[in-house]
DNA sequence: CGCCCTGTTGATACGATTCAAATATCGTGG
DNA sequence: CCACGATATTTGAATCGTATCAACAGGGCG
């Protein structure tokens, strides 16, 4: 907490008739004059890798749309075992669980630099009494998250280690609309398939003596989708 | 299929404004007179145990409301094992996945004598834009659908056999509202919670003998809640 | 330069899967 | 109502995979 940059920074009032995502993101289909209903500011923020953006006591007051960045979604057993249970990127929302309970479910933390913009869940209600097709695009929202959802649990829950591994890849890789990803520490791949560290990082040395992906650079993988296919069953 | 009942059976036209579960499902909320909007019928049905409802290759017309009964959604992995991904009773609603896309996303079987109620989904689009309510109503369903699989994630899909049984268990009581349950056949058990059929046996024959439950009445579960917390950690 | 954190690797123990067989249960027809 | 066959469940033994505990290597940061 020394030196320069904050982990958590303000960086200004989002200006949402110019926002350069706007055709992604949740107002999509707005008119101008209904930004003219929002009298509370939508706030952007940028956050560092490993920042908590909200906590499960948090009160839920607003909903997050990430611009940029990586987020994981973090629940907790009670013997302090935690599971990441999403991944969320540009254009996904945070917190669309504000809209019906008082606080978060669970904890979210920055992976990569994120920028947010944060929309308070009073201003959507507002918005969505002039403009009921924004109940779409929530919807859409509920929907993606849900498919995910279903994926995780049949994919990256289901089989061996080394399968799991493997359609995690595949799936970053489609994301990012290739055959290359990005990863995060071998503790929250771990998080992320139910997995110890350990086995996470064997796993990874062993997919690569394979040769079903190589590092090309520190933390960028290129994959070899057919063979991962393969080990993925 | 020589015999008396069909296994998917019509019931007849639903009327909703008579429903005894109306102030629980969907279409609480809306008023005597929305129910003209109502031009396609909403049809009625009982399936039987082991029937399916739907598969992923129906077009995704309707909207389901359980009304009594238990149905498993099933997604299945490339080499055809299967994973049962949410477990559906009486008031949840099958297949939102209607609203965005023209095909369901799991196969829904009934697990015990089911009856539900087929509500076309241009009759959801065009009551929705009379009463914006309920979207609402709605994103209630998507809430709860991805808090369940947020919970299937960290509870029935981390952690050792024992454990991930116990937290089944748990969970059924609760929505039972006491200590006892009824279960499915062990391949399901399985299915649910990621494991083989015989270490689902295993495990329940474990916990009997731990005394962490009985079985009073053949498939009538009674719990020692205490015991099996301990169990799930 | 040395410390801390992350990742890697090794040895061992434990737990789940697998394959196989025996037993119990259910539905059906005699 | 009982007997039969089909299906589901239980149990056993061996194998395989993952967790665990521990030690060590490398990189980044103070």
């Amino acid at each position: 907490m020394t030196r320069i940059s904050l982990d958590e920074a303000w960086t200004g009032t989002a200006d949402c008739r110019n926002c350069s995502i706007r055709k992604s993101v949740m107002f999509a289909g707005l008119e101008e004059t209904d930004f003219e209903a929002v009298h509370r500011p939508i706030d952007q923020l940028v956050h560092a890798p490993g920042t908590e953006i909200y906590g499960t006591e948090d009160p839920a007051h607003s909903l997050l749309t990430i611009r940029t960045g990586l987020v994981k979604l973090t629940q907790y057993l009670p013997d302090g075992t935690q599971r990441i249970v999403r991944l969320m990127r540009a254009t996904d929302v945070l917190g669309l669980e504000a809209l019906f309970q008082p606080t978060y479910q669970h904890v979210a933390t920055a992976l990569q630099p994120t920028e947010i913009c944060r929309i308070p869940v009073e201003t959507v209600r507002h918005l969505s009494e002039r403009r009921p097709h924004l109940y779409h695009e929530l919807m859409a929202r509920w929907y993606r998250a849900l498919s995910d959802a279903d994926r995780w649990i049949t994919q990256l829950s289901t089989g061996a280690a080394k399968a799991r591994v493997a359609r995690l890849l595949i799936w970053l890789a489609e994301l990012d609309g290739g055959d290359r990803c990005q990863l995060f520490s071998r503790e929250d791949l771990g998080a992320v398939l139910g997995l110890t560290t350990e086995t996470a990082s064997r796993v990874m040395a062993e997919l690569k003596r394979q040769g079903a992906m190589t590092e090309p650079r520190q933390n960028e993988f290129l994959l070899d989708v057919p063979s991962l296919r393969r080990i993925a069953e």
